[in-house]
DNA sequence: CATAGATCCTGTATGC
DNA sequence: TGCATACAGGATCTAT
């Protein structure tokens, strides 16, 4: 699913082919796209035509194109989360509309489109002031609560291990915390526990600050790698803006492979229900806890 | 406040 | 063959 490799392609793409473009059109053909822009879809169209897209960032999972007015004013930006199934593309306007397009952008110059395209509609669109968020940060106001992500230079490690270990909750459910630390989904988050040898149920207190600090390299080093192969892709859902997949789903050591042998130990990877979704783990190199849920009880 | 669980959505896969 | 059900999981809202 999009996250924080995937979104990061789909940056890369958007900083190549429509920063720099100015606003001619746009087209909302589902309202639920942009259910976050409040003030409506009619309005974010009107805002957005004759702005020029300054730039392409990215914190987490969430993307948005800084634009400037025709007075030249940077206040406010085009943001995007891709949700579980959301496509940013860049398309001929004579491309035939797609199955799922939602949001149409077109451009002064005439040339490619910006299509938003979502087959579960859980992503969207919305306009957005940019606010001050820290030192020498601007992000959009929604993105405000929302942790650096592990490969921005200044996330803060020390930090991150100190809030970590003051979970009382599962390890797995504090990598996906956004609040905590941004860009991980369930894909990478057992990947990560996967390379860690940590189980997701472990308790996040009860892990040393040097296992903490392990397992954040380990985050950093799956989504480094699946960066470098353009992300995970199981089928023509997940793309870059050229309607690409990535390959790093080849590079998958437990997610998605129940009853298929740990590549480091042999044991059948197992899959787990958690959160209202899987779990994959090996059962050898990551053991669970002894007592997952144990309480004292006091009487 | 912190944490856990339910919820939104639709195409695909599976079971009977 | 057809119908029903399970499943995929982002973020957010509600409950405790």
């Amino acid at each position: 699913m999009p996250e924080l490799p995937e979104v990061e392609t789909v940056r890369d793409g958007l900083q190549r082919w429509v920063v720099g473009r100015t606003v001619a059109a746009v087209e909302i053909r589902h309202p639920r796209a942009v259910r976050r822009h409040l003030p409506g879809g009619d309005d974010l169209a009107a805002r957005l035509v004759g702005t020029r897209i300054e730039a392409a960032a990215r914190r987490g999972k969430y993307l948005w194109l800084p634009l400037a007015a025709a007075s030249g004013i940077v206040d406010e930006c085009l943001v995007a989360h891709l949700g579980m199934s959301g496509q940013l593309l860049v398309r001929p306007p004579e491309a035939p509309d797609e199955r799922h397009l939602h949001v149409r952008i077109a451009f002064t110059d005439g040339a490619q489109e910006l299509r938003f395209v979502d087959q579960r509609t859980f992503g969207g669109l919305m306009l957005d002031r940019l606010v001050p968020a820290g030192a020498d940060d601007v992000v959009p106001a929604i993105v405000a609560h929302i942790a650096r992500d592990p490969v921005d230079p200044a996330f803060d490690d020390a930090l991150f291990v100190t809030r970590l270990r003051r979970r009382d909750s599962a390890v797995k459910r504090a990598l996906l915390d956004q609040s905590l630390v941004s860009g991980i989904g369930n894909i990478y988050a057992d990947e990560s526990l996967w390379r860690a040898r940590l189980h997701g149920e472990r308790r996040a207190r009860t892990l040393t600050r040097a296992v903490a600090l392990d397992l954040l390299g380990q985050v950093r080093g799956v989504l480094a790698e699946a960066l470098r192969a353009g992300g995970t892709s199981f089928d023509a859902l997940y793309v870059n803006v050229n309607g690409q997949s990535g390959y790093f789903d080849r590079s998958l050591a437990v997610y998605g492979r129940e009853g298929k042998p740990c590549r480091r130990c042999g044991s059948l990877i197992r899959r787990a229900a958690f959160m209202n979704r899987s779990s994959f783990f090996c059962p050898t190199c990551q053991r669970p806890p002894r007592a997952p849920r144990a309480r004292l009880d006091v009487t």
